[in-house]
DNA sequence: AATTATTTTTGTCTAGGACAAATTATGCCC
DNA sequence: GGGCATAATTTGTCCTAGACAAAAATAATT
């Protein structure tokens, strides 16, 4: 018996709404689903896979009245294209290995060997940057299971949260407060970031993900933390960010920097002054000194 | 300049779907929104909040039609019966006090005491299970906001990482894998069960929160895991749960139990054999004797 | 080559209808 | 009064099809 899909079940896999599905299938004539009795829109896993590959390609700039046109092979083909372009350092290579094969229990050990060997800093840019972007292309692309997915996020927590309090504080240095915006679920770029602060000897005030604005003015105000630090993930609409994040700059005191950095805010619209956008996390240590 | 959200903004926010909003509006008259000059829905903060109590009621049983009737302080007069006056130990008492009043620092350190005081088991069921269900209880009253409960969560989450991994792990006894359900949040509860059975020398496959059920039958063949532990909040549907519990149980081969604990499972309907309530952390260890 | 204006593309919002699944109310028998 | 089948109501999700502004691409102008 063939796996068929409701349109709540593509939004959930895709991230792509259903209004903007139900309008693609009107304008491009993709996805065209089958209908149940009740003629209810019914996909294939098939459509799922194609849906997958457009809305990773729609992230680099390319329009979905294109990549609608384009069958499967063709957007295999253009994904690969792009693929070529990063290098994916020997460590990520084999920690993907690990990852997939098991053991489960050697993956802790393996990030922490990497660790030792490297020191955090490099070991946050050289390594977890990197890989944390792999496992999430490999996710999407249906390569690796929400499991492994779960699992290396767990360990990673494991080792940067020991990381992070083996950091000496140094009370009297400027303050940041730490979080993602609402919608946004990723926190491992928020913790990566955190490390980074921290091995510039900021105090941190890290609050997990999915702070509401409000929430977040009042800690700023309330910690006297002059940087508020906002981690996205390329799995978020990008206007959504942007909206968010103007409305934040709005509410927060002028002696308050706001900072947002990760892959969701890449290719971001125009921001307005008093938002500062971080494109890698090497960024960090300088915008630090500066202050 | 008053804040106005737009529908896309209640949808992220409270968790129901425009769909539902709209037709709320359209059969009960609320939430009434204003419009702007394209006609769309534009809503006002104390909507938010009323519907975020609403939210909350729905979860345990009452139906929307009546709840949409009332206004906040109804909303919040019922949600006070809700709650049972119980009594709170000193310590929480204590750390409750720190929570609010600042300073934010303070907290980590005295639950760092509290935990060298008591050791891991007593301050887990003594301590920090009470505090994370007053917490809860502060938030939902309006005493605390988000951002002191995120801070709350993120300590204690620091806390129980580094307890965990300077737990000796003991290869070769019965492993389990835990996690919640789709739909559930809520990770503290998880973390201190994983506490609780590491500390019983069980081998932990953590995967965080929120697996899809087949993923958590695909984790625990592969891993070889014994037990399957889900955590489960009370701020989720009880009838999901259950639903999910039942149907997580017929995909899991007999060989491998099913555990599941947590406030959310407190007043659950009618369980099927084959899978094991806990009431209370402090049931845990008798069961893993047991096996 | 750099701006500016125009056209096309795109996503989100709207309205109101339909229908099955879940829940509550009703009638009936023991 | 309690148990149980049946009818009525409640509720969420899906449907179509139209509208429109913001973003992006293209053309025109300086």
């Amino acid at each position: 018996m063939p796996v068929r899909l409701s349109i709540s079940d593509l939004e959930r896999e895709t991230g792509i709404s259903r209004d903007t599905l139900r309008i693609w299938e009107r304008r491009y004539g993709f996805p065209e689903p089958l209908r149940n009795q009740r003629s209810e829109r019914n996909y294939s896993v098939e459509q799922l896979e194609r849906l997958r590959l457009i809305k990773q390609l729609l992230g680099s700039g390319m329009r979905p009245g294109k990549l609608a046109r384009l069958d499967l092979q063709q957007l295999c083909q253009i994904t690969q294209q792009q693929r070529e372009t990063d290098t994916v350092p020997r460590d990520v290579e084999e920690l993907l290995q690990i990852l997939v094969t098991g053991p489960r229990y050697g993956l802790l050990a393996r990030l922490e060997a990497l660790l030792q060997q490297q020191g955090l800093r490099d070991f946050l840019i050289g390594v977890l940057a990197p890989m944390t972007h792999a496992v999430g292309e490999a996710w999407f692309a249906g390569r690796i299971g929400v499991l492994d997915e779960h699992h290396y996020t767990e360990q990673v927590r494991m080792v940067l949260l020991a990381a992070l309090r083996s950091l000496p504080q140094t009370p009297g240095n400027s303050r940041a407060l730490l979080t993602t915006l609402p919608g946004e679920q990723h926190g491992l770029g928020l913790l990566m970031a955190t490390c980074m602060l921290a091995l510039e000897g900021v105090e941190i005030l890290l609050l997990g993900v999915q702070t509401p604005l409000e929430e977040i003015v009042r800690g700023a105000i309330e910690g006297e933390c002059r940087i508020v630090g906002i981690s996205c993930s390329e799995y978020i609409n990008r206007r959504t960010v942007a909206a968010q994040l103007v409305r934040l700059r709005s509410m927060l005191p002028n002696t308050v920097s706001l900072w947002a950095g990760g892959r969701g805010t890449n290719s971001l619209p125009k921001m307005p002054v008093g938002i500062k956008l971080f494109r890698h996390l090497g960024e960090i240590p300088e915008a630090v000194q500066q202050k």
